[in-house]
DNA sequence: ATGGATTATTGGTCGGACCATTGAGGTAGC
DNA sequence: GCTACCTCAATGGTCCGACCAATAATCCAT
């Protein structure tokens, strides 16, 4: 059955496979099959190259490879090695950052998007917020008061962001909301942002009554609300920053 | 203000910053900046390393990195080079699987968060889709009825969804469905899997015409059951394969 | 003009060398 | 006996120089 599609060319696709695809692939494979897992020690790189019958340079590409994929973790000296990382999305906001910055992926898509995905997330976490992400959001709030530089309460922001999300109990929604997150941090620019920041923290604290009170339509309305205006400004130095 | 956070520890973290890192970051800058762009090609590699005053060795390492990560693509030969891709999403799935792999996502997890933007999906798409995207929509139900293979039929499943996701006129739920198609292609498995597909294809039809109709409720509660009916299948199977 | 051989360019791989970091073990001094 | 320092081996990071393989432009013979 190899390589024979049933209906449409019958010339297999031309892969010049290079010694590091493979061994990327193969060291995926172990991954996926559970031989690997999280914790685990790779051999040295020269055990490994000779293991692998290549050169250390094309050991290192794979590597290099895996390492930058999140896969695995670099680390120098005796007692180093290639460690398998355990789970991190860091990689995944990056893909999408990337994906953004060559595509030309226009901001209402990224808010459209965004504020489709809160108002699923806030659904949810009405219904799954334990009393100890409510307070932990109440925290968050209260933290990003008390902050004094805009680049701090924007960190405060994005952690609010990720605790409503961890709240849903369902990490897939943590990891979409921290890409949106990274890459419209780009966008919030522009003078009257502070005072703006300043206002949405009264709206935050609402949106946590609300989810306590379990009443979801009004969590929703709220988180709405919010993002609207959030975006409102984002829009509009979106495009001073265009014109200019 | 460089690396003084205001409230917590005072020291800057330790950075080895890696040759190759920094290599990766200037062109990163220089994409974001706008200075490199799709379509772009970079110098050679022998050239590079010169520019950047490093081993040829450790600037293929940021090239490797780069390509990995979707942004360049090397080409060999004379006129070969490594040239600035335009975006492709599929890094992004990449790196989600790896995530899904890494981590402990459940299947739970995947499943629901599939349901709640399958439900965005079919909202948006029933306000936006156009003639074609309905016609190829059923084009594609139409191919999936004629294709003799379990893993044809798949694909053709994954482009529904695909087409589907496109008629938001938001890339970002392209990006999302496409990675969870391929997160879940991983659970599509059992004896039983052909008759559930015969079964489904029905329901694709089904839902077209509710779009068509832009009756958004039943166009979501047809793709809920749809996606059910899935799910209980997945879900079987997977007890099934962890007990064997 | 055409078509094949030649050549120059460029990424892919190789092997070997040295450096920098790190942890372990040994040693001197208290 | 404990601590502080030194030494050393392991390991990733980098460098160098070489050759291989693919590829497109060029040249040459027909």
């Amino acid at each position: 059955m190899a390589s024979s599609p049933s209906t449409k060319s019958n010339f297999a696709p031309i892969k010049t496979r290079r010694a590091f695809e493979v061994i990327c692939e193969q060291i995926r494979e172990q991954l996926a099959a559970g031989t690997l897992k999280a914790g685990d020690k790779l051999p040295a790189e020269r055990e490994l190259a000779v293991e692998f019958q290549v050169s250390r340079s094309a050991l290192r590409e794979a590597l290099r490879s895996l390492e930058v994929a999140g896969i695995i973790r670099n680390v120098k000296g005796a007692k180093g090695g290639a460690f398998v990382q355990t789970a991190e999305p860091d990689r995944i906001v990056q893909a999408m950052q990337d994906y953004v910055h060559l595509g030309d992926i226009s901001l209402g898509e990224l808010t459209e998007a965004r504020l489709a995905l809160q108002n699923i997330i806030v659904r949810l976490a009405c219904a799954r917020a334990t009393e100890t992400d409510l307070t932990e959001l109440e925290a968050i709030a209260e933290r990003t008061r008390q902050e004094t530089s805009v680049e701090a309460r924007y960190a405060c922001a994005v952690e609010y962001y990720a605790v409503l999300a961890r709240a849903t109990k369902n990490r897939i929604f943590g990891i979409f909301v921290d890409s949106l997150s990274a890459i419209l941090h780009e966008f919030v620019r522009g003078p009257d942002y502070e005072t703006l920041q300043q206002s949405l923290i009264e709206s935050r604290f609402k949106l946590v009554r609300h989810l306590r009170a379990r009443d979801e339509e009004a969590a929703v309305a709220e988180m709405r609300k919010h993002l609207e205006r959030v975006h409102r400004h984002v829009r509009k130095n979106s495009k001073a920053a265009a014109s200019g």
